[in-house]
DNA sequence: CCTGACATTTTTGTTGCCAATAATATCGGC
DNA sequence: GCCGATATTATTGGCAACAAAAATGTCAGG
């Protein structure tokens, strides 16, 4: 059906792979926060029209990873460590309603799978094993914000997130760091387990206001460049 | 400098246009949830081009006022009232948050500012004058916001009000709603000028579910159409 | 009278070209 | 030789024509 004869992708998937890869881009790091993103460079790297480079402009201003300025085209936006802090902030009561609706909604089934993520997760510390530690962490935010069922609050989580996460980079992995955010994962975990909104809530914005300090400390102190984003 | 002869706007001015008047009429009421918007219409109305109609649809569609259904054009969005419950309990912890950090923060002059802003909110509802009171609303919002600086926060704030405007329509001035949100609001207030960030936080959130409380009431008995926005 | 295929029309999506703008380089004056 | 004005170039912004898709209307067949 779609032509496709010389390489060049067309129609709305093309949009698609241009957001999908400058996203990525971003999140990995090629693309350092100020560069410059001209449209004709992005038409060649991913053989697509100049109006679909344009158009998923549009979709990155709008998801905040880049900014636009007028008739002097599109940067990777700069978040500065104070912003990242007040992003954090939003995370934190945003993460916060969802474990306490979680723990109001959790049934036998999903309070099962937190205890497994749980008891997973504290085997990781133990034995060092930081990628499963930031793999069970990842599916523990997904697993709690399933429960909670907040669609919104998820999605603006997720916008949130993907704007901070080269200052995440910074701070993800550093030695000592699992043994700090293992405690409060688990009294995340505990909180929902016991249906105690209140405690569950107050567990996921104390462990964001962790990240905060962390990264604080680490703001002077740029600490090496991993590719895992554990909290 | 801009031509301008036959009435057609031109420029990046031109989708500000269309966002601007889109926006106006869907808030307003005059565009109904599920309404079709046709480019060449709106291109016809607001004497621009159909690019620019085009831009404005992406804005639009970040902003969550219209939604885009590929090959069949975009239509205002249709918010349920759970939906509209969801997004209320978002703005219940951000503006939690903000109210949090205006108490911390809050100096003299800001102080008197939300003095007068309460005095004058008794006096609106005490003489049954709802516009001033709707006004003084607004003022309360923006100037603890001010106070908070928390622009994350407040950003997402407005938007997440303005994708429910039209659910808070149903409310706003109902009969007795004032009686309800005055001390509500005073709470607020109070909790600030304490520079108590637990009870401004407390008085914020409260205040939400009072407005989620009364648009879960309302949802069965539609109330009467008003123009003015207070919650 | 209903149903399904086909043609028509409406509407959106895309492309290529031209204009406007800002950054850069060049040139003349002091 | 340095500074400011002007020309050049690179890049974005905008427009109009074109192509594709979906919805609608029409008509023949049962």
């Amino acid at each position: 059906m779609e032509s496709e004869e010389n390489g060049v992708r067309r129609g709305a998937e093309a949009k698609e792979v241009v957001v999908d890869g400058v996203r990525a881009a971003i999140l990995s790091g090629e693309l350092s926060p100020g560069q410059r993103l001209v449209e004709a460079e992005l038409t060649e790297l991913f053989a697509v029209t100049r109006g679909s480079v344009r158009s998923a402009f549009a979709d990155l201003t709008a998801e905040g990873l880049v900014e636009r300025i007028p008739n002097r085209g599109v940067r990777v936006r700069r978040v500065s460590v104070e912003e990242a802090v007040e992003i954090l902030e939003c995370r934190g009561v945003l993460e916060g309603l969802i474990a306490a609706r979680a723990a109001m909604r959790v049934n036998d089934a999903q309070a099962e799978q937190l205890r497994q993520i749980g008891d997973g997760m504290q085997a990781a510390v133990a034995s060092g094993d930081v990628l499963t530690y930031s793999r069970l962490n990842s599916q523990l935010h997904a697993t709690v914000s399933e429960i909670g069922a907040q669609p919104v609050a998820a999605d603006l989580i997720t916008r949130l997130r993907s704007q901070i996460v080269r200052h995440q980079f910074q701070l993800s992995l550093r030695p000592g760091r699992p043994q700090v955010s293992l405690p409060e994962h688990l009294a995340i975990i505990e909180g929902v387990l016991a249906h105690d909104a209140a405690r569950a809530e107050q567990a996921a914005r104390r462990h964001v206001e962790s990240v905060i300090a962390a990264l604080q400390q680490g703001a002077e102190a740029p600490g090496t460049l991993v590719q895992a984003a554990a909290d």
